[in-house]
Order: structure tokens, then sequence, then C-alpha cells
DNA sequence: CAATTTCTTGTATGATCATACAAGTTTTTT
DNA sequence: AAAAAACTTGTATGATCATACAAGAAATTG
């Protein structure tokens, strides 16, 4: 089926050339001639592809919210307890493949987006609810109730923050010293009680 | 001066009408017409007093900026330890003024935007400095070298991530409780190493 | 190799929007 | 109350951009 191979290697030229755009110009002021220069084609297939530039924005977004659900798969695999569970969870979000100033930008763009563009807002809500209710599962066994709601909040904004921070560009840490600093605040939080 | 006082008062009306606009439309599709409408004034009126959209938006940011400091200052008056100033400079992060759904959307919008727009920039990098330099000043008197830095980055993106979270719209705490929890938080890392 | 499908692009269209401008209105000054 | 200054607005202009479309290139099929 030569026909679906060319098809999904476009989809995925040109979905990638969105990231790099939308890191480059921001996702207000990125343009469909702009991201088409990026991926070395014309506008118009995109719109071949897409149907709209709106779509392709979803599909962007796809991309990055299943970039971060593979990552969260691969580092439950190996995992025994709730805690190692709730490590791994946290570590995903930090994953290489995830953490990188571009995917963070285009990341933190979508989430200041989502509110006002449909289609953004309903994966938005989807993948939140999904990480909360990861982290939420493995609390339950970890923290008594009336810290459990607090603590998944508080995780959460801290991931939440460091991709911020890891956006504006300043002094954004490796991926693997954001990944041992977010486990060290995880068993920081869980272990407070004693 | 009767002048003055009518072009403040203009420009305040301006701003928050800004505010109002960006927070119900988002800062990529705010129209001139939008702003001023929700001013009950023209757009043209608004190039009258702001010269453009950019200075406008700019002093929106501004703005922002401004509640922040009112906000640590008032704050930091009646502190006397290192810690307690601290502290102040978190809580202020969640101040009645400043914490609330249309202002923390607005902000994080900025914040996504500033790297693209040069006059959102520098006030950004200015603010974020002045911020880290408080933070920083007041841990150099309770925390040993090594873990100040990092002590510093976690606080910060924390707080950015509570305002994240806010923006979202989700399961928005109010801000005596997210002062509260902010302090909590801050308390559990200064002692983490007893 | 002819026919058909798939792909690609340049250009035209129409919508949206910031801004300039000129013509008015209100307020202040003298 | 005349003159000047400050303010306000409607409209025109021009720029930007997504998208539709038609025509053509490339690949696939029979």
């Amino acid at each position: 089926m030569e026909r679906k191979r060319i098809r999904d290697i476009r989809n995925d030229e040109l979905v990638e050339a969105a990231i790099r755009s939308i890191h480059g110009c921001g996702f207000g002021r990125v343009t469909m001639a702009e991201i088409a220069r990026e991926a070395g084609a014309s506008a118009a297939s995109i719109n071949y592809y897409f149907g709209s530039k709106d779509r392709l924005m979803e599909e962007t977004m796809r991309r990055l919210l299943s970039v971060l659900r593979t990552a969260t798969l691969a580092r439950l695999v190996d995992t025994r307890t709730p805690r190692e569970r709730l490590v791994a969870i946290v570590e995903a979000n930090f994953d290489d493949t995830l953490f990188t100033p571009a995917q963070c930008s285009v990341w933190i763009q979508f989430w200041a987006n989502a509110p006002y563009a449909p289609s953004l807002a309903r994966l938005h809500r989807i993948n939140r609810a999904r990480v909360a209710s990861n982290i939420r599962r493995e609390l339950r066994q970890l923290v008594p109730e009336p810290a459990r709601e607090r603590l998944q909040m508080t995780i959460q904004a801290y991931m939440d923050g460091v991709w911020t921070e890891a956006a504006q560009g300043g002094a954004v840490p490796d991926a693997a010293s954001a990944r041992a600093d977010a486990r060290a605040l995880t068993e920081l939080l869980l272990d407070q009680g004693r």
C-alpha cells in the first residue's frame, strides 16, 4: 500500500514542520505559508492533507499527547509498587523524547490557546483528566484521604511549572536533571509525614 | 489638572477592558474593536491614547506586573526574618488582588507570547529577574549553597504551575487556600534537611 | 502505454483587522 | 463667548492570511 505510506510520511513531515514553526513564530503568528516553507512544501498541500489549519493544529497537539502517552507507558512497564508507578508517571513528563525546548514551547502555547479553540480544548481536557487519574490511582494506595487531593495538585502544578520555565528558554535544566528534581520532590512529598 | 486625570481614567478603563477581553477571546484573537466594545469606546480612541495595539498590550502587562509588585511590597512590610520574607514573597503571588481567573489567564497568555513580542519579552525578563533575585536573597540566609539554586527553581516552577492551572479554569482553589498550600510547600522545602 | 488516481502548486478570492485621517464634539482657557 | 486644546468617532486604506480552485506533474493501475 504505497498510497498510505506516502500520506503518512507527509503527515509526519508537516506535523513536525508545524512544531518547529510554532516554536519559531508562536502559535498566534504562525502562518500556513511559514509551515509549508519549513516543510519544503506549499501551503496548498497542507490543506490537501489536513483540510484546514485548524486540523493541522489539532493533529500537532495529538502528536504531543501521543509522545507523553508513549513515554508514560514505557516507564510503567517495569514498575512493581504504587510508589514506583507514581515516580514513573512523573518522570515520564521529563522524558528525553518530550522535554525539549521546541516541544515545551509548543505545549505551553497549546495550553494557553486551548480555552479559545474547541478542538484543542477537547484534547486538552482529555489529557488532563488522564494524567490526573493516573496520579490519583497511585496516590490512593500511598496517602490517606485528606492530603491526597492537595498532593495531586501540587505534583501537577510543579510539572506544569517546569514546562513553563523550559518554554521561557531561560536556564533550562537538561531532561535528566529535571527527572531527578521531579523525583526528589515527589518522594519528599510522599514522605513528608514522617 | 483636569487634563491628566481624564487621560489616566481612560488609560485605566482601556487596560481593564483589555484584560477582560483577552480573558474572553484570547491574546491571539482579541481585536481592537472587541476591546473598544468592552470599554464602551471606539477602536480609534485606543489608538489615540496608546498609539498602537502593541503598546496597549505592553501597558496591560505592566499593569499585571505592578499588581504583583504592590502585593509583594505590602506583604514584606511586617516581616522580620528571612523565612518570613520568603513566605511573604511566595504568598504575594496568590494575593486576592492577583489570583483571579482573568488575571491568571491573561498572565499565562502573556508568558506564552513573550518570546515572540519584543516589548513583552523585555518586561517578562525584567519581572522574572526581580522575582528570582528576591527569592535568592532570602534563600541565601536560609539554605546552604548546593541546594539553594534548585530550591529557587522548584518554588518558582510551583508558582508558575499553580497559575497555569488556575488559567485552565479547572478546579481552581481560592486565593486563600492557594496561599496556604504555597506556604506549606515552601516550609516543607526549607525544613527538608531535618 | 493509456487511463486513472494521487499528489502538488500558483493564483485568485474574500475575510479580517490595525491604523491613518479628517471631520466632528466636548472641554478648557483666556 | 471666542479661541484653542483635548477628545471621539466613522470610514477608508492597505496589509495579511486561510482557503478554494483549476491546471498540471507524478505515480499507479490495467
